[in-house]
DNA sequence: GGGTCAGCTCCAA
DNA sequence: TTCCATTGGAGCTGACCC
């Protein structure tokens, strides 16, 4: 792998060069557990044989000179520091490894543990035909895991099949059955729970767990309680896994690959033990530190191992933006989550599905149909609702776009998620994609959360405050004056109306909206007949009348405020009102415009997302 | 001018 | 012939608001 990463610094020109492959990175050609003794350079030339010419090689080209291009920008943003700087840098630096420095715990210990080629482990069991044959779990498109067997041919997961079967012409394919998966993964799971009620899992087949407490308790090591645990697993699914135990999870999962399979390390809650394990990791080891950022500290800083990253600090300081100079720092220091990790709301839900490419749009339209269905049951079984649809497409040249709309009020409904889902993949039309996807973010944190806002302008609101005695004066002495502008009026009465239809019942917008709109009922009339605000009598029967009675008052309120707002700043009203809506459905705040950066080629640069800006 | 939000892209697991 | 699916998060820009 060393010898790559030179080759590929040393070679600027791909197709010039005696060895093309060498150049071409993919993360399945990085080292991984099992895949020692591998011919690294055959299985490069491989990949890069079975890749070249293909839409997806080209995109990965053009990644990898963005990439180019921002290690570029980079080395002469570092060239440009000027002694002063760095030395300036280096005080911060200092100051913050001392601040991190004064954080470290090394009262728990972690353990984390990983089961050994689960998917094909679980597939072997079932199978025991499978033994000591090169398997795969997946497809010709894409593999999801491999048996030792197969990784000595250099298969792995993240590989797709047709190079898999190049590099090991006897490879038996398995296709992925999580039902399976999940079955056993809950047995790992009850094995873990009796050390730590609240371990983490990380995945099906990866968890941490702190067991300080049960170490105390049995009054034994965490090498024994990795032992035992892992004996337990064994006898719970007849499945090996490997364990990694120290100080903290950072550090616990990068010693769980150490002696895979079947085995585990100790790394013992010492500083010192800490600083020599560290000072030669090579930094690809840590969780989050991928390809591209291996790459960027590599060709930027020459920084190789964990330690280089407490040599160059000052460097990462001036470069990278604080939380990522940060994370870097602690890498260094060998910190990492010592703290049971809080609870995790969800945050997003999605789905997506790959296809063929085609520019054929009724089959774009059926899928549409298809995810918003998928995304609404899934969001309906965790009772989610979202306010912000994002729409993800590949087009054939593997190039990735996203496009996003926040809405007023939330919804689940895959009626709704269409209908919003339709309009951002018609301005991307026509196109020849490979995927579409749907992402709901922005969700309500609980049921009543959509109308918790008390700064929102609803009726309910607008009555509790009081203001209505005030400005019902107003209503009987100058409302006709305020509504002299019946352009004026429409589009207000507009506004309320979609206000209200964001959250009417068809959206499927959960029940609190409907409560609190009975409970505005309720304060608007009094005795059930009359009405508040006006007086005007109307019998609870007069439902729609009340409705839109009710969505007067409220379009009465906001262009009140509306007026009050245009003295003040002096604006035309008409202006605001309109801009206001233009943005079409949903804009939030309605007037932002739509970007398309990259379909000219005017996207961010990939360098934009680490380098810190002047 | 600073804070905030939406939109977007990329990275990582 | 063929390069997945899902989730979370960082960090940037542009627009708006105060």
């Amino acid at each position: 792998m060393a010898k790559t990463e030179e080759a590929s610094s040393s070679s600027s020109i791909v197709d010039s060069a005696p060895r093309p492959w060498e150049s071409y990175h993919t993360v399945y050609t990085n080292a991984k557990a099992g895949m020692d003794g591998v011919d690294k350079e055959k299985v490069q030339r491989v990949v890069y044989e079975m890749s070249k010419g293909s839409k997806y090689f080209e995109n990965e080209e053009r990644k990898e000179a963005y990439m180019k291009q921002k290690i570029e920008n980079m080395r002469d943003q570092l060239a440009n520091l000027k002694t002063t700087d760095i030395s300036n840098y280096q005080k911060v630096a200092d100051k913050r490894i001392a601040e991190l420095e004064a954080t470290r715990d090394l009262s728990r210990i972690w353990l984390h543990v990983d089961m050994d080629a689960f998917y094909a482990a679980v597939e072997t069991l079932s199978n025991p035909s499978l033994k000591g044959k090169p398997m795969a779990v997946g497809s010709m498109s894409m593999i999801s895991t491999a048996n030792y067997e197969a990784r000595k041919f250099g298969v792995r997961a993240a590989m797709p099949g047709f190079i898999a079967c190049k590099l090991c012409p006897d490879l038996i394919f398995v296709p992925t059955d999580f039902k399976k998966y999940t079955y056993y993964s809950d047995l790992t799971r009850k094995v873990y729970h009796e050390y730590d009620p609240n371990f983490t899992a990380a995945s099906l087949d990866e968890a941490y767990l702190d067991i300080t407490k049960v170490c105390k308790e049995k009054g034994i090591t965490g090498g024994e309680v990795g032992e035992e645990l892992r004996e337990n697993v064994y006898k719970a699914t007849g499945l090996t896994c490997s364990a990694g135990i120290a100080p903290n999870r950072l550090l616990a999962k990068v010693c769980s690959d150490i002696n895979k399979p079947n085995g585990q390390f100790v790394l013992p809650n010492d500083r010192a033990a800490i600083m020599t394990f560290i000072s030669s990791l090579p930094i690809r080891k840590i969780g989050g530190i991928g390809k591209v950022t291996e790459h960027i500290l590599k060709d930027v800083f020459e920084i190789k191992t964990c330690e280089d990253l407490l040599q160059k600090s000052s460097f990462l300081c001036a470069l990278f933006s604080h939380s990522s100079a940060e994370f870097f720092i602690s890498v260094g220091l060998g910190l990492g989550g010592t703290d049971p990790p809080s609870v995790r709301s969800r945050k997003s839900i999605s789905n997506e599905r790959t296809f063929s490419a085609t520019k054929n749009e009724a089959f774009f339209n059926q899928k549409l149909v298809e995810l918003a269905d998928m995304l609404s049951a899934d969001m309906e079984k965790e009772g989610l609702h979202g306010r912000t649809l994002t729409l993800k497409l590949k087009t054939a040249s593997f190039e990735v776009r996203t496009r996003a709309l926040s809405l007023q009020s939330y919804i689940c409904s895959s009626k709704d998620i269409l209908k919003h889902a339709s309009k951002l993949l018609k301005a991307e039309l026509p196109v020849s994609l490979r995927l579409i996807g749907l992402r709901m973010s922005h969700f309500n944190e609980e049921k009543s959360a959509n109308v918790s806002d008390p700064t929102q302008r609803t009726i309910l609101n607008f009555i509790k405050s009081g203001d209505f005695n005030k400005e019902s004066v107003d209503v009987n002495n100058g409302l006709h004056d305020a509504y002299n502008d019946e352009e004026t009026l429409s589009q207000v009465t507009e506004i309320s109306c979609s206000d209200y239809n964001e959250t009417e019942p068809s959206s499927s917008s959960s029940s609190s909206s409907n409560h609190e709109k009975n409970q505005e009922q309720e304060l608007m009339w009094v005795d059930d007949y009359k009405c508040l605000i006006c007086g005007l009598e109307l019998p609870p029967s007069f439902l729609e009348e009340r409705q839109e009675h009710s969505d007067f008052h409220f379009a009465q309120k906001l262009q009140q405020e509306e007026k009050s707002r245009q003295i003040y700043r002096n604006i035309p009203l008409k202006h605001r009102m309109m801009s206001g809506k233009d943005g079409g459905v949903g804009q939030g705040k309605g007037k932002k415009k739509q970007k398309h950066s990259v379909k000219n080629g005017n996207h961010i640069p990939i360098d934009a997302f680490f380098t810190k800006r002047s």
